[in-house]
DNA sequence: CATGAAGGTGTATAAATATACAGCTGCACA
DNA sequence: TGTGCAGCTGTATATTTATACACCTTCATG
């Protein structure tokens, strides 16, 4: 999508706020008078150049006939990874779960399936998705999505004052996992939350 | 909301559809196509039934001016319930989450926040929202919300061979509760779901 | 058997709505 | 210095849309 002027902006937050709170996009007359336009054509305009640069589409003919483009699909559910694939690729997402990305604190990106008992006692069971907050930027003692080598692994980030790194499993049946400068760690991003469904606890 | 014919549903589940996959409301020419109708006045008689029965509102004068009644508010976030009050009186509810209650299997009725660590080792921490489905029908081994005397608490339920009720917390620095006829014990729900969030992990 | 409610048809029309045409201002930019 | 774009006014009109009035059928119910 081509990027919006200021004032394009404003008009595809009005619309947006119109359907939200009366279950209807706005007619050309009711746009025109939230921003005080005394033509109708202003919003025409408008709507010509959000449905040009791809924010709506226009329904010609049709009375309120604005469709908002990127529907919010809610959060997509990333089930096991393969080697190597980047995380987000299509055949990994197994669902999208509609929950706002700003209920977790930094905003979520998608909800990865944690699989095995490794983060047992940080509450993170087999099976539960864990809310993921893209990023590289993690502090020692965060919870972090992880690329080491071929594997993603969700685990505890640990830096020592000697900068020595490891990823700290919780749960005394595993080990904590040493890396060194040599292997490739990539953080993915930092874990935000947890959403436990499906069947009774 | 009065009960609806199996006509009026039809319409109604139909105007439901039209919103979400168009993002607005049908025209009474719509709904009369769709159903076969040849005159609106059909999906006007329709209209004002469903309006009279409080499923749906009316903007008169408004073009597609249907507006859904039941507009889920999400799901309720319970905090500390007192002693004695009905969980879902008014002030206990602390917000509303945009949650989709059938995300949970039972489905959600409420969301409670857990406090303190006695169900630790089932993965649900101190300060959880824990998503129940209102029943008091349970069955030994699931993690329920009891009331016992005047504190809810959320326990595993557990039922011997002997009809001996106890309330199981899951760590072992709490002690499991026995509950005999004379207590009064209340089931209010079943834990279907966890959500945590708000924070970084 | 009357009576009313649900579910329809058919016609008509005022009001709401999209949208065309013509023209204006200010501003970036080449 | 002029050209184009964003943003807007003003008027007009064809089309969509809500909605009134009149009337029909079927079916359960007192």
């Amino acid at each position: 999508m081509e990027t919006l002027t200021q004032r394009q902006q404003q008009i595809l937050d009005f619309i947006r706020d119109v359907v939200v709170d009366t279950g209807m996009p706005p007619t050309r007359a009711e746009i025109s008078a939230a921003f005080g336009f005394r033509s109708p054509n202003a919003a025409e305009g408008h709507l010509r150049a959000l449905a040009r640069k791809g924010a709506i589409d226009l329904l010609p003919g049709s009375s309120r006939g604005i469709q908002l483009r990127d529907e919010p699909r809610g959060l997509p559910v990333v089930g096991h990874v393969a080697a190597g694939a980047p995380i987000l690729a299509q055949e990994y997402i197994e669902d999208y779960i509609q929950l706002e990305r700003n209920l977790f604190q930094p905003t979520a990106d998608y909800l990865l399936r944690v699989h095995g008992q490794s983060m047992q006692n940080a509450g993170i069971l087999d099976g539960d998705l864990l809310a993921v907050h893209r990023t590289s930027q993690v502090r020692s003692g965060q919870i972090v999505v992880a690329r080491l080598g071929d594997e993603v692994t969700v685990k505890r980030f640990k830096r020592t004052r000697q900068r020595e790194i490891f990823l700290m499993p919780e749960n005394p049946a595993f080990e904590p996992i040493p890396v060194g400068p040599a292997d490739a760690l990539e953080i993915e991003g930092l874990g935000v939350g947890i959403l436990r469904h499906g069947k009774p606890l």
